[in-house]
Parts: C-alpha cells; structure tokens; sequence
DNA sequence: ATTAAAATGATATTCATTATCAATTTAATA
DNA sequence: TATTAAATTGATAATGAATATCATTTTAAT
C-alpha cells in the first residue's frame, strides 16, 4: 500500500476551502481511486469499496456524488468510453500512451515527450488547459508482419 | 447540399455484401450525418430527421440501430462524451484529432503534422507497422475556464 | 406476383445516473 | 464536553438513454 497523505491532505484542505465537510465515506473513495491500477467506473468501485471495507456499506449514490465531488474539485478526471461508461483516474497518475497489436491484441506502453509537449501547444493554440488525453496507436507488430 | 453519390454507393455495397436490404431510413440516417457540421448524437439526429423529412417518421429505435450498424461496417465512428453522450461522424472526412471540452462537450478537429510523424517514429521503434491511430485530448475550453 | 427474410415503429424493459428525504454525522461554538 | 445548524449519507424513487420484443411492413430474389 502506498502512502496517500499527502493526497489526503490535498483534499482535506480543498474540503476545508469550499466549507464542507470531511467524511470517511470521500476518503475511502479518494484513495481507492488512487490506488486502483485500472481505471474504474462508479459501478466497479463501489464493489471494490464494498469488498475492501465491507463495514462502511457505502452507497452507490455516495459513491456517483463523491466522483462528481473530486471531479469538480480537479482531483480525478473522467474519460467516456464507448462501452464501460464513465471511468476515473486520479490526477496523479503517471501517464503513458498505448502501441496496440491489430493482429495478437500485444499492448505497448510508452512515452513520448515530444509528442507530450506538442499535445501541450496544440491545447494552448485553441484555448484550452489541458487535462489528460488517450492516444491509441494501432499497427501490426514485429512478430506478426514475419507471419 | 453536397452530393453523397459514392459514400451512398459505399453503402449499398456494403448492404449487398452482408446480404442485407437497403432502406430509406439507413440511406437518410448515413446522409444526414455525412451533412452535418457538428457531430450528432442519437437524440440529435432524431430530431434533425424528423424536421427534415417529417413524412417519414423514422423511430428513434432504428436511428439507434442504424448507428450500430454503420460504425460496425465503418462507415462512421464514435466518440462518448461525458454530458451529451455518444456522438457520430462519417468516416469519410479526411484524418483528424480530438480536442474535447470535459465540462461543455465542445469538439474541437485538429490535424498536427509533427506529432503524426512522431507517432512513425514511435512505432517504428517498436518494430510496428501503424495502421491507425486515435487521439482525444481532454481539457477545458476558454468559455468553461471563464466559468 | 409470390414469398421468405430483413427491417421498421411502437413500446416494454433494462440499466446507469440523478433526485428526494428522513436519519446521521460533522465541526463550529457555547 | 454539550449543543446545534448545516452538510452528508443511505435507501430508494424517479428519470432518461439505450436495448429488446413483437406484430406489421418492406425489400429483393424468384
């Protein structure tokens, strides 16, 4: 498990800033995010709460309000995706781009700087802070142009 | 109004290689999206249909039918937004990126030669032959920043 | 013109998300 | 520490987009 405080601090001080109040229920929620490897929808965290604290019982409406909540206040994002829904990642993350097999469905992970930074412009050139972004490269790989 | 004949040829032929039978609807459907500056989502297009050829009164379950259809023949594509739900646009427009407003929606198009060649480059790399790609960038438009 | 298969339109159903509301919890203040 | 108003929660009703169902219509091959 890794060491969340300094997120949590972040948010117990944007909860502070708005007035509201601090709870259990939007820590849990935060943090697993945070700690999740995939990204994960409303549905699939909360049976991913559930079994983790099984005693919280938290709700599904608490789990769509606090993402609602994290989302507004910049601490997560969410990408629409054509068959899973909506789905959330921290804005911590380390971020990496996908090289996609068409042939045996290998996935490669990278990172381009340079393409990063072009990202970056391009944004800026039409106005808008940039939040994250996906990038899906399709080709056929080594292996399989050989076969 | 532009003239559709060979994205309308496409289609037939596309219909005739599945066995399947051309329609009115599919044919009004794949026209109007091919027409439309924006990109439309099912509801939209519904509507745009119905005031254009109100004789017709096509039903919004063939609209959703005729959308499954034509992205799986690749005729058109998709993209989930997280307010508006799932847009649509012809294929037939030349190649282009996303830029997209997380808090309104609003589409940008834009085409950056030099991160197409770095995506070459990238791949090769990585001994990939690129077919394709996808590119969607996050973020918030001037207006919503205002906001 | 006949006919089997495909497609449609109306509408029921499903499922994800949001709204409602009584009960509980938080945190500021006495 | 006790009080209290406002925020939050959980249960669940309501909404709305998308899909499934089915009787009727249309297509296209013969």
């Amino acid at each position: 498990m890794q060491d969340n405080s300094e997120n949590i601090n972040q948010l117990k001080q944007v909860i502070k800033e708005q007035g509201l109040k601090y709870t259990k229920q939007r820590e849990i929620i935060f943090e697993t995010i945070i700690n999740s490897v995939e990204h994960l929808n409303a549905d699939e965290l909360h049976r991913i709460i559930n079994s983790e604290y099984p005693n919280e019982k938290i709700g599904i409406a608490t789990i769509y309000r606090a993402l609602t909540f994290l989302e507004d206040v910049n601490l997560i994002s969410s990408i629409a995706l054509n068959k899973d829904g909506k789905k959330f990642e921290p804005n911590t993350k380390n971020h990496h781009d996908h090289l996609i097999c068409i042939k045996c469905d290998k996935i490669i992970e990278f990172l381009d700087q340079q393409i990063e930074d072009k990202q970056e412009d391009v944004a800026k050139a039409y106005g808008f802070e940039l939040i994250n972004h996906t990038m899906y490269l399709y080709g056929i790989c080594q292996k399989c142009q050989n076969n």
